[in-house]
DNA sequence: CTGCGTGCCTTACCTCGTAAGGTAACTTAC
DNA sequence: GTAAGTTACCTTACGAGGTAAGGCACGCAG
């Protein structure tokens, strides 16, 4: 029982790890300094040691994620290395969207960021080095980035999201009115009828289930393959 | 001078319209209670008397921003109520943007909620009712709505967008090694190169300007086009 | 032994959301 | 007119969170 006080010292990784573990486990909001440094048997001024601060902690979480995107797509190019762009674009973005899917407060907080860390940009050269290799102009691959949106990065819109505070999303009406607002929303009402699908797959968001998301890409992959050349 | 010290009395209304003026002029972040109610010439916890606390302020402010969407989409109907359904949801969606170059920290806002404002279903009930009458199925109809994303909202993806704390982009690197990252991302370096327009305009996000946001707009409706029917 | 850098801790301050209760003006009942 | 609400705003205070300032112990160089 010699070691018994003995601690692994920190450091930034070590920190970061931590921080997206907590994240995964008890949402964003849970990411405090304190609750933190609790986690890491430490206090919470001793995580100033090793970054400047809590948006710095932030930027890492953020950096850590894009990171294990990146890592996820660099596995893609020495098992899968050939296939059109746009096979290699749909790897590429599924493969993001597994990661994000293990990280549902990502998605939120990249977007809250003020800073871009620099695998992103790594990331996207890729994807506008695939596109002028399929023999896309300049020009069309820039539109073509802002069309894919987030896609790239594994999700779409998270309007209708579980919110990043790790709830999940509710209605702010009551039972009683809901054939009130059925008759306020006809459209709706019949889509959602005619739909019915299981809401409770392990998703990035309200119905975004896999097939959503594919078939937005593939809206997208297919107009800009027509736009091509 | 009498009525030197009359004061117009508080309401939800006012102190919801008081929330996005603050939140225009200095961002999402100084959108306190204290602050807030400072604004009003009031203190604190005066605010608890026409809202319960501070997430229903925020519900109470996209409450505040959809419904500023759904009168500048109403205003539509009257104005120009003809045209086939892209054209419909062309000028819905672009009407929504303009709402949203207004309030830069709205998407943001929007994306972090918890629950949805009523309104917001009204509108895109709106929306399903364009696409079923133009002969689209519930099934499709329903796929279109994931596809657009925020695109009825008027936003894309944020991720390249400035931060909801209102401060603009920076890249986190120094000028020094610039060169070295353009050479490390030789596409985009090359993309920049060919494509330098003016980051400037007072626009969404980062090089969200008025056309990309059409382009895109533009390959999500034609690719439905083709899929209708 | 002395001196100094490293790594973590203690204390304390400020901001923020908000619970609990107070108070002044106005309304209503009789 | 007066007593009993009711309404709308205020005072005080607490706990959580980020973090500035400085302390303390250990290890290593001289």
């Amino acid at each position: 029982m010699a070691a018994k006080a003995f601690r692994e010292p920190l450091s930034r990784e070590r920190v970061l790890a931590a921080a997206v573990v907590l994240a995964d486990a008890e949402g964003i909001k849970a990411l405090t300094m304190r609750r933190l440094a609790a986690d890491l048997d430490v206090e919470a001024m001793s995580l100033y040691y090793h970054l400047p601060g809590k948006e710095a902690l932030l930027d890492g979480v953020v950096e850590t994620v894009v990171a294990e995107i990146h890592d996820a797509v660099g596995r893609l190019d020495t098992t899968k290395p050939d296939g059109d762009w746009r096979t290699r674009l749909r790897q590429r973005f599924l493969a993001a969207r597994e990661v994000m899917l293990r990280h549902p407060w990502a998605s939120g907080l990249l977007g809250s960021r003020r800073t871009i860390p620099a695998g992103l940009f790594a990331y996207y050269d890729g994807i506008v080095g695939t596109l002028v290799g399929a023999g896309f102009s300049y020009h069309l691959a820039h539109r073509a980035l802002h069309a894919f949106g987030s896609l790239p990065l594994g999700f779409v819109q998270e309007i209708f999201s579980p919110a990043s505070a790790g709830g999940s999303m509710e209605v702010d009406a009551t039972e009683a009115d809901l054939t009130a607002m059925a008759e306020a929303l006809p459209y709706l009402t019949a889509m959602v009828a005619a739909e019915i699908h299981d809401v409770t797959d392990p998703t990035l968001g309200w119905c975004d289930s896999q097939v959503e998301f594919e078939f937005t890409l593939d809206l997208l992959l297919d107009g800009l393959e027509r736009l091509r050349g």
